[in-house]
RNA sequence: GGCGCAUUCGUCUAGCGGCCAAGGACACCACCCUCUCAAGGUGGAGACCACGGGUUCGAAUCCCGUAUGCGCUACCA
């Protein structure tokens, strides 16, 4: 029989998503489709705190661009809705209570103040765990003198106080972990919120989770998390704990590192299968040579056992590479279509006005090969849509040539191009070939001046179609110029 | 401090006891191609497999210790 196979994702609206969380959220969703299962988006907003609004959105808004499609969430609904932690709070209160019924756990009603004295206190004797259990055992009196007092209760999860607790991780093997030393933790908060131990776990649990794809950082919680399953008696899912993604420096990535919000690298003109590829690779592989992989091949290839244990750090250099190389594979008129709609969403400032297909479609084989991002089109075709073009005119005389013969060669290649027709790309370039004989100067020599003339630079996209994309009167008028500067 | 995880070229990695005096990719360098820049092609440099002990006929691969890095140690996730 086959393994079921339900995956989450569940990330925190603390923040524009970042690309070790869409990382996980590729690998469940890889899981899930490979063996087909389901993929769920669930939010997990019980930190009223730290909630910040519209996160949600950006979420959805990210897996949206990477086409990554799931099958329950929060917009979408599914049979186990609702899919948003805040509005599943009875479900967590019925566990917590099951549990103080049970002696599995109790309300502690210790002031925060009186916590930080405990942990202070006693992380002076190394080693001991932060809270000191004072509320486990006192007595029913004691509780209900309390309770009048008004004060506000946590409920905690009674740690066995010896014995082991063992996980099976899926990459990492068995990690043993000493019950003494883990603390009663809180479940439920004052705010009568969950905490993430009990929250993620009563739904893991109610959605019928098979698998928990998550972060490095949450393997010490797995004792709490097997004996809260223990103690509810139910099923804990399978495990596995991936590896984190680092700065250039081996640290945590963040913000100073530069960008590590998904989006941002939409905005930076990466292809979302660029990012898809990118990301499944740090951390993952399949052998010794295959990188580039479509998404139908990540699907049938993807397996957890080749994850590997170790953080990798986060290389924009290889990023663009690859992302050069998805450029480089789509066809003409796709890239148009990208960049049409990149230049929509993010106009840059070398682009006076969105141009037609018809323009980005001459435009797109001009910078196709030259592009790590879609932002470095704008720059290389900006010549096209100046008014006029600035340029030192000492640019236009090249290597071994004067003021005088360089005026030559325009002025004929001015006179040439007036009456070629049709005005494309290759007669042009037969007719500025043939002229390098008549005129006695290297190819390079003339087309470095009509280079500098038509374009104002000195490295353009290729001359012949940048000539066809400007137009005969346009070029004409340029190259005069040009030759009357000298 | 305690607990846990990790450790192969600058970076991402292959390697699961002999095929490895360690293979691929990015980046780097050189050459070729070439109208500039790219792209592409060819070649080069780059890892005593963190260190020290074992086990074994044989270890990057298994075991132990040390070091280093990272994570956790919240009424945050």
């Amino acid at each position: 029989m086959s393994e079921r196979f339900r995956v989450r994702f569940a990330p925190s609206p603390t923040g524009e998503p970042h690309v070790g969380n869409i990382r996980t959220a590729i690998f469940d969703w890889l899981l899930a489709r490979q063996n087909g299962g389901e993929f769920i988006v669930r939010i997990e907003d019980t930190d009223r705190a730290r909630a910040i609004d519209g996160t949600t959105e950006l979420i959805i808004e990210a897996l949206k661009w990477l086409g990554i499609e799931w099958d329950e969430g929060p917009d979408i609904g599914g049979r186990y809705a609702p899919y948003k932690q805040s509005e599943r709070l009875p479900l967590y209160h019925k566990a917590a209570n099951r549990l103080i019924a049970e002696h599995c756990a109790y309300k502690c009603y210790c002031s925060t103040e009186r916590l930080a004295a405990v942990r202070k206190s006693r992380s002076k004797q190394g080693g001991a765990i932060g809270y000191d259990r004072h509320c486990r055992d006192i007595s029913d009196d004691e509780r209900q003198r309390l309770e009048l007092n008004g004060e506000t209760p946590v409920v905690r999860f009674k740690m066995p106080l010896h014995g082991e607790t063992t996980v099976n991780d899926l990459i990492r093997g068995e990690v043993t972990f000493d019950n003494r030393l883990v603390d009663d933790f809180v479940m439920l908060k004052s705010d009568g919120f969950p905490t993430y131990h009990l929250a993620h776990l009563v739904d893991d649990h109610e959605m019928e989770i098979t698998h928990v794809l998550r972060g490095e950082e949450w393997l010490p919680s797995v004792p709490r998390h097997l004996q809260l399953y223990r103690a509810l008696k139910w099923q804990p899912p399978h495990f596995a704990h991936l590896p984190i993604i680092l700065a250039p420096d081996r640290s945590k990535l963040s913000k100073r590192h530069g960008a590590t919000a998904l989006l941002d690298y939409r905005q930076m003109g990466y292809l979302p299968h660029t990012m898809v590829n990118f990301l499944t690779l740090l951390g993952w592989s399949l052998d010794d040579k295959t990188e580039l992989f479509s998404r139908e091949a990540l699907i049938e290839h993807f397996s957890i056992e080749r994850i590997s244990k170790s953080g990798a750090i986060f290389n924009t250099d290889k990023l663009d590479w690859m992302n050069g190389h998805y450029i480089r594979e789509m066809s003409a008129e796709r890239l148009a279509e990208a960049l049409l709609e990149f230049w929509n969403a993010y106009p840059p400032p070398e682009i006076p006005a969105l141009p037609s297909r018809e323009v980005a479609l001459q435009i797109a084989p001009l910078v196709q090969e030259r592009l790590k991002t879609l932002r470095d089109a704008a720059p290389l075709v900006a010549f096209l849509f100046k008014p006029e073009i600035e340029y030192d005119a000492s640019e236009l005389i090249q290597r071994r040539m004067d003021a005088a013969s360089t005026r030559r060669c325009l002025e004929a290649a001015r006179d040439q191009l007036a009456t070629l027709d049709p005005f494309e790309a290759e007669p042009i370039e037969a007719l500025l070939r043939s002229m390098v004989e008549n005129l006695d100067v290297k190819a390079g020599q003339l087309f470095g001046s009509l280079r500098v003339a038509t374009t104002g630079q000195r490295v353009a996209p290729p001359l012949f179609q940048s000539i066809e994309a400007l137009g005969r009167e346009r070029t004409l008028n340029l190259v005069q110029a040009a030759s009357e500067r000298l």
